[in-house]
RNA sequence: GGAUGGAUUCCCGAGCGGCCAAAGGGGACAGACUGUAAAUCUGCUGUCGACGACUUCGAAGGUUCGAAUCCUUCUCCGUCCA
């Protein structure tokens, strides 16, 4: 251990606030820790926000250090309320089990679990079988409902309602903590800024039960200069399962980033040396769109794969630099016959999925939005055989600036 | 348990018997400008075989020529009292 992995954190701005900052530095510098991070199995695989935990852990277990991710298995069953203006839907237990076991899958992606060097625990296995009293007499009693609810993460809901049953979700946290460092010595935990206040918990129970020392840290949540939530685009959330979203889908969302974010997000989603995202970080004017371009590149390594990576940005390339196209683009393959009795624009669109429904393509139409092989395509009406075709045999449909799908046949 | 207010389209929020597919804002999408950025301006935003038709205003019934608007029951939520 070289260099401190927290000074690593905190240069690559990961840190975003520390229960005892010079204390943590110095444990981590000393010892082997072994540390938590939570993950609520809300879907069937791990978002881009995700992403950022994430690429903590990979730089903790490198220095030396052991990971529990600990998948949600019964927190999920009550769902966090911070920060949320919502109450989130109940899950059925079979669904919440399904998605942890894809948590895990896509963890070990990026984390190795081999000789014991990260450890993959599931507070299902513990939370589920609580004795109602017990849990109260043992847990309930140190916690004062008077601090919860001047904590920050229920301000939405002091105003929308905030139900007894979520309430407890500060308890359970606090309790998988406590719980983590009775099995396997657990020192610390991190979580996004979000988790704050469920992290103290968690501290200040370990604290008063066990007499011991107990950390936590925050990290940064990636947020768009408005302040919304990184990671998600109004479709959904980008996700990391390349199913759900595609490896050039992936890419393009980091290539279109903020400029004023190029720089943070290098440091945080990439292994990039710091001189390095620093130099790409200070470009300035159309420069910094080779920033983007080596960010997007990088992410997508990192999660789908360096050949993912490259058909990614060569697929970009084409569509964007040289007006041409690519195999890897979302493609849709028509039959001859099929295509040669002519299908109508708003049909093709609709199958493409470039609009939702057919008045949604109509509309885009009508306002000059979408082009076939470059010549721009203002009737509603206009119909597409295989003479339409180019050298390429194909037929690419353009909607917006961004929005591309090329019709083939076979 | 009692009193009282509420549930409207992606979100916030007007509407309180016909002029309502429903104001305004936000967001999203498209056009212009650009750098696949931001900001700005414009358009657009229920669906469909589209100058029309059909389905929407928490749920189910009812009154009426006609209901998001009135009545009944139900579900959920806020606030106050206990």
């Amino acid at each position: 251990m070289s260099t401190n992995v927290y000074d690593i954190l905190l240069e690559r701005g990961f840190v975003e606030q520390a229960t005892h900052e010079a204390e943590i530095k110095e444990l981590l510098g000393k010892e082997k820790v072994t540390f938590y991070i939570g993950f609520d199995a809300t879907a069937d695989s791990l978002t881009a926000g995700h992403f950022l935990t994430v690429m903590a852990m990979i730089h903790m277990q490198r220095a030396g250090h052991v990971p529990i991710a600990l998948l949600g298995g019964g927190t999920t069953m009550i769902g966090d309320p911070s920060g949320k203006s919502d109450m989130r839907t109940m899950m059925t237990r079979e669904t919440i089990d399904h998605n942890a076991k894809c948590f895990h899958e896509q963890l070990s992606r990026f984390i190795s679990f081999d000789n014991d060097s990260a450890i993959v625990a599931n507070n299902a296995d513990w939370l589920l079988d609580l004795n109602y009293v017990d849990f109260l007499r043992e847990v309930g009693v140190h916690f004062s409902v008077n601090k919860m609810l001047t904590a920050d993460c229920y301000k939405q809901r002091m105003e929308k309602g905030l139900t007894f049953f979520e309430f407890n979700y500060m308890l359970m946290q606090s309790y998988d903590f406590w719980k983590l460092n009775q099995l396997y010595d657990c020192k610390l935990e991190l979580g996004g800024n979000d988790q704050w206040s469920n992290i103290i918990g968690g501290v200040e129970l370990i604290r008063r039960k066990e007499q011991k020392p107990a950390f936590g840290l925050t990290l940064k949540l990636l947020t768009t200069s408005e302040g919304i939530k990184m990671g998600k685009t109004m479709k959904g959330a980008v996700w990391l399962n390349p199913e759900k979203t595609s490896p050039y889908e992936f890419y393009q969302y980091w290539r279109n980033i903020e400029d004023v974010k190029v720089e943070e997000c290098l440091g945080l989603l990439t292994f990039l040396p710091m001189e390095e995202v620093r130099r790409l970080g200070a470009l300035e004017g159309a420069e910094i769109n080779h920033a983007k371009e080596v960010l997007a590149y990088e992410i997508t390594k990192i999660v789908h794969g360096e050949d993912e990576a490259a058909k990614a940005q060569e697929a970009a390339k084409a569509l964007f630099a040289d007006g041409g196209k690519s195999d890897d683009i979302p493609t849709t393959i028509y039959k001859e016959s099929e295509l040669n009795e002519g299908i109508d624009l708003i049909t093709l669109m609709v199958n493409a999925k470039l609009a939702s429904t057919r008045s949604e393509a109509r509309r885009l139409i009508q306002q000059g939005g979408v082009t076939v092989n470059d010549i721009k395509v203002t009737e509603i009406d206009r119909k597409f055989t295989c003479a339409d075709l180019d050298s390429d045999a194909a037929l690419l449909i353009k909607k917006g600036k961004k929005g591309y799908h090329q019709i083939k046949i076979g």
